[in-house]
DNA sequence: GCATAGTCTGAGAGCGCTTCCACTCGCGCC
DNA sequence: GGCGCGAGTGGAAGCGCTCTCAGACTATGC
């Protein structure tokens, strides 16, 4: 917003930084000019001569007047309400940050970044305070986060990522968590491991708590005791460690995991005692990250494209706020079972 | 920028969109009510009244008007022009960008970010295409990136991160690396060694480069030779591996890696030879990551704050926009030799 | 009592763009 | 030959805000 020189690419010739200086130099009206930059109906040789008018001139429309004048931005905010230690510990959230920037970049979109954990008031007070943005992509990691209520409850346009909801008029991206947890549970009790134990994600997060859900169904239905088998774990390592260390207590043959960092926890405390998987105890695990298919033995887990989870929310935000009938948009990503040597150790079947 | 329902929280009476809307509401004129928002002299009571309206009607001034008519649109850019894989392995990036968005945040600026490394075209188009933007932050790795001269010589204010510069009107925020990377060298030095290999980052990068100058400038006033003593790396820590295999076939008696990655690579390398640290081999990393004190046995390195350095830059852009002079912000930033186990075995330091 | 200074406020001119409306053509039609 | 029509264009009214300017009014000094 600050002019330090001219500008120094390009054969210049007027200054040419409103739509009326290039309708001086192109001969028409600013209306046209506009038309031309925005795609109306314009005779192919106003056209041209308009355009290159452009192009020799450099210009640069001013996004702040054409955001004034026709009420859309071309922004749309990213807001990541989570803590910022899981934030980039957790490739899970860089993976979704590229996905939604990539989509964005190459739909010619611009993106506005809010992270962390701030107050609901804080989050809220900033985001809605650009009061230009189109709309919003958010992913909070726990259930009934008040920011994520704060924005559906805004007059802006919201796109929900991993926060299924029962109110039917939010859009969103997911994936089924409940059921990737009840088949890879399936799986571990198919090769017939009858005391499967679950180290649960972070309580009270979203895929934490639906992770714990599928696992007991997958439990029940084959009508199999659940008593002592769930461990509290918080997604990270460390804790898989300590929670597979109690369920070994209770004498467990098989772990899920709720996620592979976990899982790579559990697996240096069931080597620690001398325990050989799978043969001892089958492990999974849950996300697919690229270190789960180098574990020793490879991590059997659930493969879900997080990447493409960021690129499908920008996209449904992008559809929704071209629909004029706001008709909410809700995507069930696919997941995908892996099975590895760490549930079928003699069968690589990768 | 869509409205699907009028507001919920506050009790609002009218809709209160404009400062129009605000001066009728309160009595006042419209040019009242801007002075009120923005802080100009308003006898007290007046003041009280209008503010009281804002809450009341919960009213959020157009973003878009008033970057249109102030020229200002308190937004600034961040552009991490990097190679995506590197963005999210390397902690460096996640670590920076947070310490940036917390800054801004705290000082109420709103950020646009461009991640990954299009072409150059493409992503000075779409970052001087938000020609709302009051300024940008840059980070680059690779020497004489064209994003970074683009942007230089654009009219936008411009702050570079680790990418210091001999032009002498550019902003940045950066570290020694040549003088950090002589200090721990001399260390090494210092306790007797004098075949002190280096294993260099990515060649061609800013930081690759300046950590192998300084490796050579400490070795060379130390009178040591450094043939063959040079293996490239790529800040990766299979490179550390491989490179540090190299050296240790011609024999040296430590080693200097550009990043603690490529230090645990060469650990491991190390180890499989048999050969013990310090004691055969003495190591040091750069960058004091977390995992670097944990590492067995703890590696010597050099911390850098690189939270900090993100905060710096966006502080030196927000200053430099406040600067009407707009003389260019030059940040050093200082680094910590960090000495541990991998060098002085037995006399712990830390 | 009047000039002077100081404090507060309102009118109004933009900022650079989009978009509605009306107008001018040239054309084919009855 | 007059009419309707669609394509192409220009005029002009905003979008919601900032900020200069001048005016109104009060307080002060001589």
């Amino acid at each position: 917003m600050v002019s330090k020189e001219p500008s120094r690419e390009s054969g210049e010739e007027g200054p040419a930084r409103t739509l009326d200086d290039l309708a001086a130099l192109s001969g028409v009206s600013r209306a046209t000019v506009s038309r031309v930059l925005n795609g109306g109906t314009v005779a192919e040789d106003t056209r041209r001569r308009v355009l290159d008018v452009v192009t020799r001139t450099n210009f640069r429309p001013n996004a702040a007047a054409r955001t004034l004048a026709s009420g859309r931005s071309g922004v749309v905010g990213v807001v990541m309400h989570i803590d910022p230690h899981l934030l980039f510990q957790d490739p899970y959230f860089s993976q979704l940050l590229q996905g939604i920037t990539d989509y964005l970049a190459e739909q010619g979109a611009g993106m506005m970044l809010w992270l962390g954990n701030r107050t609901k008031e804080e989050t809220l007070d900033h985001v809605l305070g650009m009061s230009f943005l189109d709309g919003v992509v958010v992913s909070a990691n726990t259930l009934d986060d008040p920011v994520v209520d704060g924005l559906l409850s805004s007059s802006l346009s919201t796109v929900l990522i991993g926060h299924r909801r029962a109110d039917r008029t939010a859009s969103y991206v997911d994936i089924d968590n409940e059921q990737a947890s009840d088949a890879i549970t399936t799986h571990l009790i198919s090769i017939g491991r009858s005391r499967v134990g679950h180290i649960t994600g972070s309580r009270g997060t979203v895929a934490g708590e639906d992770r714990v859900i599928g696992y007991l169904r997958a439990m029940r239905r084959a009508g199999l005791n659940t008593d002592g088998l769930i461990a509290d774990g918080d997604f990270n390592r460390s804790s898989g460690v300590a929670a597979a260390a109690e369920l070994l207590d209770r004498g467990v043959d098989a772990i899920f995991c709720a996620n592979d960092a976990t899982a790579a926890g559990a697996l240096e405390a069931i080597r620690g005692r001398g325990l050989r998987v799978p043969d001892d105890v089958a492990l999974a695990g849950f996300d697919d990250l690229e270190f789960a298919a180098h574990l020793d033995p490879p991590l059997t887990t659930v493969r879900q494209g997080v990447r493409q989870q960021g690129a499908e929310a920008a996209r449904a935000l992008l559809q929704l706020l071209g629909d004029p009938g706001r008709s909410p948009r809700r995507v069930l990503l696919p997941t995908e079972l892996v099975i590895r040597q760490s549930s079928v150790g003699g069968v690589p079947r990768e």
